[in-house]
DNA sequence: ACGAGATCCTGTCAGC
DNA sequence: TGCTGACAGGATCTCG
């Protein structure tokens, strides 16, 4: 599932090929994939320089210097669950555009091979705005801080006086952007606290450190790639290799690398949890 | 303000 | 072998 670290590489990746190029030819293959229809999309992005590739919490971002606007685009990319957005090369990915997941399909100049949207589940979503629409999109508006800039104080304003399950407030975009499942649970447990622990009960202190720790968590997971469990993959096609540093995610019934307790799995915020009982309290 | 549950979607896997 | 049901989860919605 790509969360922060994932769509940071997929957006580094794509930054360095991508940059300065222009899209010669769009092809929906899967119209669900752009939100606003098919035909303001082609006409949007046919044409358009792509001026750079970058992030906002898990947004993947290209902006677009386009012949149809005068002022700049931003072609804003979702992928949810299981979408990729990659340039397949021979050895990674090249049968994937023929695949019935292949939603979108981007021709680049000076690239023989395409740009390819691919999405399994179809959550993923493609949207081209200008920065107007950006701004007045609910989601791009309502978003929190990046996890990697928030200061300690902004951090452990979040959970302050919150009724609310830690781990429900770390999963909410609105309050803090860019965590899902793995590096909510990762840094949890690395900050000793249980995911079902109610905000408001959790100490100053403790707050603190789990700043400190989701901030190293996810630096980590930066300079591995990121996590691939199923779909993810890097610009590129490569697997990441945060996936085989996990902790707890995924490890319910193992035993706790720091204690030797069975890890517990449980349902919190919808979102299976998994986590020590007797480290994290 | 919060939580629980349903929704969307399909590949994978366990169980029979 | 082949079917069935559970499961995975990000964002959004409804209901309590």
């Amino acid at each position: 599932m790509p969360e922060l670290p994932e769509v940071e590489t997929i957006a580094r990746g794509l930054n360095r090929v991508l940059a300065t190029r222009r899209i010669l030819e769009v092809h929906i293959l899967g119209p669900h994939a752009v939100g606003q229809g098919a035909k303001l999309f082609t006409q949007r992005v046919s044409g358009a320089r792509v001026t750079g590739v970058g992030r906002r919490g898990k947004l993947l971002l290209l902006w677009l210097d386009s012949p149809a606007s005068n002022a700049p685009l931003v072609l804003s990319v979702h992928l949810r669950m299981t979408g990729r957005l990659f340039l397949p090369t021979r050895g990674t990915g090249a049968d994937l555009e023929h695949s019935p997941h292949t939603h979108v399909l981007l021709r680049l100049e000076d690239l023989d091979a395409p740009l390819l949207f691919h999405d399994v589940r179809k959550f993923g979503r493609l949207l081209a705005l200008t920065e107007e629409e950006l701004a007045a999109w609910p989601f791009w508006a309502g978003l929190g801080p990046e996890p990697l800039e928030v200061d300690s104080d902004g951090f452990v304003d979040i959970f302050k006086g919150r009724r609310g399950r830690v781990k429900a407030l770390l999963l909410d975009q609105k309050r803090i952007a860019g965590i899902g499942n793995i590096y909510a649970d990762e840094s949890l447990f690395r900050a000793g606290i249980r995911p079902d622990a109610p905000a408001g009960n959790v100490s100053r202190q403790r707050l603190r450190r789990l700043h400190r720790e989701l901030q190293e968590v996810l630096r980590e997971a930066i300079d591995a790639c990121g996590s691939s469990i199923s779909d993810y993959r890097t610009a590129s096609g490569d697997a990441g290799a945060f996936q085989n540093r996990f902790r707890v995610y995924g490890r319910g019934g193992e035993e706790c690398q720091l204690c030797g307790a069975t890890l517990r799995k449980i349902t919190v915020a919808g979102r299976t949890s998994v986590f020590c009982p007797k480290c994290q309290s």
